[in-house]
DNA sequence: TGCACGATGAAC
DNA sequence: TTCATCGTGCAC
């Protein structure tokens, strides 16, 4: 069952540590591939230096600026691609990156980056846009309640964003192996 | 129309 | 530490 749309209606950070834990679930070709997210970035809007939507509302990061519980995603670095779930309500342009996740199911390639878990689920911008309360693509609230260890950090690779990249808004499960940069 | 560069990953 | 590789965003 995938989390309702109001779960991605808060604000990134709440939501970017309530995803760990998670199940991100992919279906292609009829096949199921699960994997447990570990590892998750907030992205907090305009005034968030670090996130995209501080250069405004371009054609690239319209999606952040519409309806929460929609899949942000785009190429980085001209190779890889990097998956978002949109966050908070429309008008206010919020994401969290997920950055890792533990195979649980139908999975055989590498999961510990945001590039190698979208070629590992065959994520790629064909699904920017795309609505995460659908069936290709969703997220399932964790499959039991034990209580995570959550570790809080500076997020990754974004150090020109003076000192919002030094704000705690990367989240990730203390101790686990798929965890991409512990 | 051109150009510098990035929410990465892999090789050296 | 360097490089692959290309879409974006912004300068001309």
């Amino acid at each position: 069952m995938p989390l309702p749309r109001r779960f991605y209606a808060r604000d990134a950070a709440t939501v970017a540590r309530e995803l760990l834990g998670a199940q991100l679930v992919r279906v292609v070709a009829g096949a199921l591939r699960v994997g447990r997210i570990v590892e998750t970035e907030a992205y907090l809007g305009p005034h968030d230096l670090a996130a995209h939507s501080a250069r405004g509302r371009t054609a690239r990061t319209e999606v952040m600026f519409g309806p929460p519980g929609h899949a942000y995603v785009y190429l980085i670095y001209g190779v890889h691609h990097c998956f978002n779930v949109v966050t908070q309500p429309a008008g206010v342009a919020a994401a969290v990156l997920v950055r890792a996740l533990e195979p649980v199911e139908g999975i055989t390639d590498r999961t510990s980056g945001p590039g190698l878990l979208c070629r590992a689920l065959g994520i790629d911008r064909a699904l920017n846009g795309e609505d995460m309360c659908g069936e290709k693509l969703f997220i399932a609230p964790p499959p039991s309640a034990d209580q995570l260890r959550i570790v809080r950090r500076p997020r990754i690779g974004v150090d020109y964003a003076g000192a919002w990249a030094r704000r705690l808004l990367r989240f990730y499960v203390h101790g686990n192996r798929w965890v991409s940069k512990p």
